[in-house]
This record gives structure tokens, sequence and C-alpha cells, in this order.
DNA sequence: GTCTATAAAATGATAGAC
DNA sequence: GTCTATCATTTTATAGAC
């Protein structure tokens, strides 16, 4: 029985370690290509599987795409619980800006925010993924009210403006622009999102 | 004599007009859902002409987008010419921000500046399309650098990072987000977005 | 130049052997 | 569950009549 029990948890474990690497290479080409120019036989291609054997873990493309995104968000939710207790609400909220955008320039990051693509309205109507962005909108949006209560963010902007611009720098042109420039390391660019999204472009940096 | 002259210009005329309309679907779908899930039958459905008729106007999918990315390259040279010379150069920015931010809401603004789209490679390599960037790159920089000479921009940032900032206003999803969410006006929507590109979200907006 | 019809290729998904 | 082979559909592009 012993035997029987330790096969099939190992029998999962397997399955769950086969499925994490179909999901690292969906969430590679999603954060490349995006949805709708990743294929199949790409993500088959790079797993170094069948293409039919993806359809026996997932039910079609919407279905990983959308098991990937969850992944995400999780990841995101698990660094907001990871940030240091001791930082300021701002500065949490700079720390995921800046996970965000080094995870763009490592290509780890998938463009969610954009309402072009195709895989948007099959996200929204997904529960388990729904439920995870609340849960990481919840928190962010505990730090966003308590900076603009201690007067670091602007308390005359509203809350959603702000979410929605700290989301959006996971997705940012400019960090792709400059790092085409080939001018600037990956850390400067992080940096320089950061500033510009927090700061601005009118004023200088005061000394930190 | 005559007749024959006014045929042949009444016809170029007709080419135009027709080219137009359909360089008018192209950027409407590029708006709307970027080069590539916008299809030749789509293109040929909103002009309301035969799929076949498109290709006697332009040899492939890559020359249309190419055109229509051409002839929005122009339009945004004529909102540079056309900003009043009254205005400090820092309003000159602003108000090409404003542009940029109307159209992307009103769907006249494709979306250009995603390094993940097919169409970026065909484009560096359309000499007329990197010609006109070419020579906006050449204004804007300019009102950059007197914006940063006389303050009103942080001379301690790059000038291609405000430069790649500016342009990247253009996609930014922050807009279609606030506009899903239906609390603002469009213009609000560009309001904000002119405010926290350039003023960031970390102070309160003085009186202007 | 416009149309209908069709070729040629890519791609999401499945059948069936093992 | 993994594979090979194949289907069904979409989509870019062209042929050929008018």
């Amino acid at each position: 029985m012993q035997d029987s029990v330790q096969k099939i948890s190992f029998k999962a474990q397997q399955l769950k370690f086969r499925e994490d690497a179909i999901l690292d290479a969906v969430n590679h080409l999603l954060a490349r290509k995006g949805f709708d120019l990743m294929t199949m036989d790409e993500v088959a291609a790079e797993v170094g599987i069948a293409k039919a054997s993806l359809y026996k873990h997932f039910a079609s493309k919407e279905a990983l795409a959308s098991a990937s995104m969850a992944r995400l968000i999780d990841r995101a939710i698990a660094v907001v619980h990871e940030m240091p207790g001791t930082l300021s609400p701002l500065d949490k909220l700079k720390g995921l800006v800046r996970w965000a955008v080094t995870s763009h320039l490592a290509n780890t990051m998938p463009l969610l925010p954009s309402t072009r693509s195709s895989i948007q309205q099959t996200l929204t109507n997904y529960p388990p993924y729904m439920e995870k962005v609340g849960r990481l909108i919840e928190a962010l949006g505990l730090w966003i009210e308590q900076a603009q209560a201690n007067g670091s963010l602007s308390a005359s902007l509203p809350g959603e403006v702000i979410l929605y611009t700290i989301f959006a720098r996971s997705c940012d042109p400019v960090a792709d622009f400059l790092k085409l420039g080939g001018a600037f390391s990956d850390h400067e660019i992080v940096e320089i999102l950061v500033k510009t999204c927090f700061d601005g472009m009118t004023r200088d940096k005061s000394a930190s």
C-alpha cells in the first residue's frame, strides 16, 4: 500500500514538473512574442515534446496561456508578500515596478496589460486568474492609500490611475528601446523607468 | 490634348482617393488590433472592395502597413509644425502627447512602439518610414534640448529617455484601462496621461 | 482595376498506434 | 502520456475572366 501511495505521489510530482516546464516555455514565448504570435508548435519545440502531448496537459492554447498568466500573478503576489516590511509604502510600490521591469528585460514578463491581445477576454472570463488579480490589486491599493496618506504620492490622483500606471510599466516599450540602443545596463534602465514613472521628467533627481 | 491631360489628372486623383480610403481602413485596423491580428479580408471588407483589388494597389500586407505608418508619421510631423510658436518647448511636447493619446483613444493611433510586433523589422528596413521618423525625432530633440536648457525638463535625464517616454504614451495601456473603467471622459484621460508622463505621481498638481 | 475562384502555407486541434 | 500523421480552418497571395 505504501509503495502504491508513493508511486502515485511520484507520478503526480512528475506531472507537475512537466507541466511547470510547459508553462516556463509558454511564459517565455508570451514575453517575447505575445499570445497571438505564439504557436503551439513553438511551445512544443521549446519544451521538447510533441505538439499532441501538450493537449494531454492543457485543453487549448487559451488554457495554456491562462495557466501561465495565473502563475505570473501568483509570483507577483509572492513578490508583494516578500517585500521588506521596513520599507515605506512608496518604496514597496517602487520595488514592485523594479521587479516588473527587470522581468520584462529578462523576457519573463508576458505583455499582459495590452487590451489589444485576443487573450484578454479569455482571461477576464477565467475566474482563477481574476481572483488572483483581485488579491494583487487589493494589496497594492492599500500601499497606494498609505503612500497618499503620508504625502509621498499625490493625493489628488485617483488610486486607479496610480495602480494602472504602475501595472503598465511591466510592458513599457521604453525599456525595449533603451535596451536596443545599448547605451544603458539593464539595472540603469530599470532605475530610469522607476524614476520617470514616479517622479516624471520635469525635475531633477534629488539626493536620496 | 487638354482633355487628355485632365483625364489623366482625374484618374490619378481617383487613384489617390481610393488608396487613401484603403490606408484609412488599415490605420483603423492597426489601431484596434495591431498588425498581426489584422487580416487582408478585414481590410477589403472595411474598404468595400475585393481582397484581390487590394493587391493591385499594394504589393503585400507589409507594404500596406508600411504605407499607413509612413502616413501617420507625416501627420505627426504636421502636428509638430502646426504647434503654435508662442508655446514653450515643454508645452509643445505636451501638445504632441495630447495629440497622440487623443488619437489612441479615437482608435486612429496604430500601436507602433511595440518591439513585439512582427511589422517592426519591416518598418526599420523601409527607408521612407525611417527617413520620416528621423525628421520627427530631430524636431522633438530640439524641443527637448530647449526645455532642458530652460529648466522645465530635467537636465540630468538623457534626451533619448525623454524622447522614448513621450513616444510610448501613444500606446499606453493606461488610457485603455481608464476608458474601460468609464469613470473619466476622454479629455480627462488625456490630461491624466500628460500629467503623469511629465510630472509623475509623487507631487500634487501646482496651479498653472 | 475589379471581381470570383483557388492555390499555398501556417496553425489549432485530433485520431489512433504504442 | 508520448508519438506520427492528419484534419479543418484561416489567411496571404495569385490566376484569369471581364
